[in-house]
RNA sequence: GCCCUCAUAGCUCAGUCGGUAGAGCGCGUCCUUGGUAAGGACGAGGCCACCGGUUCAAAUCCGGUUGAGGGCUCCA
């Protein structure tokens, strides 16, 4: 039999072989090294027979996909160790996630904690140290080994029964993988046996519902994470400790950026720096949005609820929107207060800024000419979230959005959307974010708008995009219920992906508000409005720059950008004047007067992640110069301000220097 | 909303068997006046998240509430 390998030469094997006999036939080396096999293009066991022609790549430790392989048996193990620790958890699904792997167990009274750990990874290691084979076995779903499985979680498992219907409606095969009594419904591939699986840790346990549903039952999720050596474990586990301090919320308080208070949950309160850095984003939009033709709008906090009625927003979000509530003393007895009901005409707190934007275009009659009319407002919006979903900066209950609208005709729908895809990516660019995903979102469940709306609005989308060029996948049944939608995501320190730019098409909300513009034909039209958020959130965008530069920001973000250090006391009168000229020019700068020594306020500069230290003293007065320490390398250097300033990148990237950096 | 975990000084955290609190940093005052990551002394900070229960006695044990962390679900 002829085997085909990746390196383009040949191997005759006897009928029957595996593709461990391949590996063994190559060197013992690779037989022992070897993981799984790639046969034509998929991944199989080792055990896999081969055939005729077959183009056989064998899998080691350093292959990714070997990784996979080697975690997906880990779910395995794990659930055996779980089932011998539990004998009453029943088994549902364990597959292999980004850093790892899962599994869902039915705990139907009773539960899994991290105390359990030890237990588990007890009976983890002894499984993994008999190096117990994983065997491959098909099923008919009436045989001794379709009953060994359903036997070992106790014989009522409900899950295993949906599962299995599920694949026998498919008309897929049943497969099971079986080391020691352990069996499990699975599609494999597996390696070879367990003695691989010594370097497996249990990471974290989490509730999740079954089939994502959250009417339906709650299992608990324990999570693990496995790799082929002690070493990339380790490694792994000292990443994500690195990890945990470039989080947000580490720095926010590390830095003093912003805070939050029990008395308002999910509401940030930015310190001074914090507020610098929020306005230098805003400062940088308006700069980008001005250049674009947008026209800057402020539309007020709080509407009535009838105007939310309208735009769909209290049908669809009602439990997530903010009401007003008027109250009233008594007139006797000013201690009573109860609810003005009588003058309180029912108000919301907007959670979006298109009705007001809406009502500000209806406010005028409007022609073609003037279209696209691109309307933008630094927008702050208030959600109402559900306990349990708010997240530092990431996920707040008030927050800014750099919110624009814009209005135009269908024709004009491509042009914008590939307008702003550019737009973009120019922004992200020039915060040096470069792992940002694209998904396309289309039509949910819960939707207003004719068929036709919504083919037309989805097939237009799409068609900016690959007229682009760019990557991007589809989300179906995701979009908003107005319309589809274009999202931009970026992933934050722990690899969690947050949405950040957005662009929707929206035909109906314009239509719901009568909103009109005179046509070339002189007739009235509905125009298309395109909602678009290129931040996001400030707030969520503030998040992610700040785990993505961990702190230490360009010089254009650093809320504190210089400081001045006189080496005694007697120096004080030229620091400041030093700071003033730095003012002057339009440096964030301050001088630190205090009567510590200059090494401590130097390493106090450092830790606030100041990018420059200027050090005056005997020298820098009589000479007039200043003395710069920079932030990333401690490198001095001896100058003087007018000289200093015009070399240093006060100013944000262009585009021109965004792309060159990339 | 659901599952698990957690809550002690501004911050990071100790606090043993239940006997009403401790460190470092920060902060304040004083001494020190110095050249590129921590000079020294003294001092002020706590209704141990909140509400209830058990107990002679609760930061500690038990319930609940609120908030936070990790996930799930949700995210216009």
């Amino acid at each position: 039999m002829h085997i085909q390998l990746p390196d383009g030469s040949a191997r005759e094997l006897e009928a029957g072989a595996s593709a461990a006999d391949l590996a063994l036939a190559i060197g013992p080396g690779l037989a022992k090294a070897a993981v799984a096999a790639k046969i034509n293009g998929q991944i199989r066991d080792l055990s896999a027979v081969l055939n005729e022609g077959d183009q056989v790549a064998l899998l080691t430790k350093k292959d990714e996909e070997a990784l996979e392989v080697l975690r997906h048996s880990a779910a395995h193990l794990m659930a055996d160790a779980i089932l011998r620790v539990f004998p009453k958890a029943e088994l549902t699904i364990g597959p292999v996630v980004e850093d790892g792997f899962y599994y869902d167990i039915y705990m139907k009274d009773g539960k899994i904690t991290p105390d359990d750990f030890p237990a588990i990874e007890k009976e983890m290691e002894q499984i993994a140290k008999a190096s117990v084979p994983f065997q491959r076995c098909v099923s008919n779903g009436n045989d001794e080994i379709f009953a060994r499985y359903r036997a070992i979680d106790g014989g009522h498992n409900k899950f295993k029964t949906e599962l299995i219907a599920g694949i026998q409606e498919r008309g897929s095969e049943l497969s099971f993988y079986k080391h020691g009594d352990f069996i499990d419904l699975c599609r494999g591939p597996h390696v070879p046996n367990t003695g691989f699986l010594k370097n497996v840790k249990l990471t974290k346990v989490s509730g999740a519902y079954w089939r994502a549903d959250s009417t339906k039952e709650q299992l608990v999720r324990v999570y693990g994470t496995a790799f082929f050596s002690k070493e990339e474990l380790k490694d792994y586990l000292t990443q994500l400790e690195e990890a945990k301090k470039r989080d947000h919320r580490v720095l926010g308080e590390k830095l003093d950026l912003f805070t939050f208070t029990e008395d308002a949950p999910g509401f940030p309160f930015f310190q001074p720096k914090g507020t610098l850095l929020f306005n230098t984003l805003v400062g940088y939009m308006r700069k980008q949005i001005s250049r674009r033709g947008y026209l800057e709008v402020k539309t007020p906090l709080i509407l009535s609820e009838e105007l939310w009625h309208k735009s769909g927003h209290y049908q669809n979000y009602l439990e997530n929107m903010f009401f007003t509530k008027l109250k009233l003393r008594d007139e006797h007895d000013p201690e009573q207060v109860k609810d003005n009901v009588e003058e309180d005409r029912p108000m919301a707190v907007k959670p979006m800024n298109c009705p007001g934007h809406c009502m500000l275009y209806k406010s005028h009659p409007h022609s073609h000419n003037e279209f696209p009319l691109r309307y933008s407002e630094m927008g702050l919006v208030h959600r109402r979230e559900m306990s349990g979903v708010r997240h530092g900066l990431f996920r707040v209950q008030a927050f800014t959005q750099d919110d624009a609208h814009h209005f135009c005709t269908p024709e004009q729908i491509g042009s914008e959307v590939q307008m702003l895809i550019d737009f973009f990516a120019e922004v992200y660019a020039a915060f040096g974010l470069t792992d940002v995903r694209i998904e396309l979102s289309t039509r949910p469940e819960k939707s207003i708008g004719s068929d036709q709306m919504w083919e037309t609005a989805e097939s237009s989308l799409k068609k900016a995009l690959d007229e682009k060029g760019i990557p991007y996948v589809v989300n179906p049944g995701d979009g908003a219920f107005y319309g589809p939608k274009i999202d931009f995501h970026i992933r934050d320190v722990l690899k969690r992906s947050w949405q950040c730019g957005t662009i929707q098409l929206d035909f109906s909300m314009p239509e719901r508000f009568g909103l009109t513009y005179v046509g070339s034909d002189g007739e009235k039209h509905t125009p298309v409005m395109i909602h678009r958020a290129c931040y996001g959130s400030l707030e969520r965008f503030l998040g992610i720059i700040i785990e993505n530069f961990a702190g230490d920001f360009p010089l254009w973000l650093a809320p504190e950008q210089v400081v001045v250090i006189p080496v005694s006391e007697k120096f004080n009168d030229y620091a400041v004047s030093v700071r003033e000229q730095l003012l002057d020019a339009g440096v964030r700068a301050h001088a630190n007067l205090s009567d510590d020594r200059v090494g401590y306020k130097i390493r106090d500069a450092s830790l606030k992640k100041i990018p420059y230290v200027v050090v005056v003293g005997d020298k820098e007065q009589a000479s007039q110069t200043i003395n710069v320490r920079n932030r990333d390398d401690g490198q001095q250097l001896e100058t003087t301000v007018s000289e200093w300033v015009g070399t240093i990148p006060l100013e944000p990237p262009t585009r021109a220097t965004a792309v060159a950096a990339e």
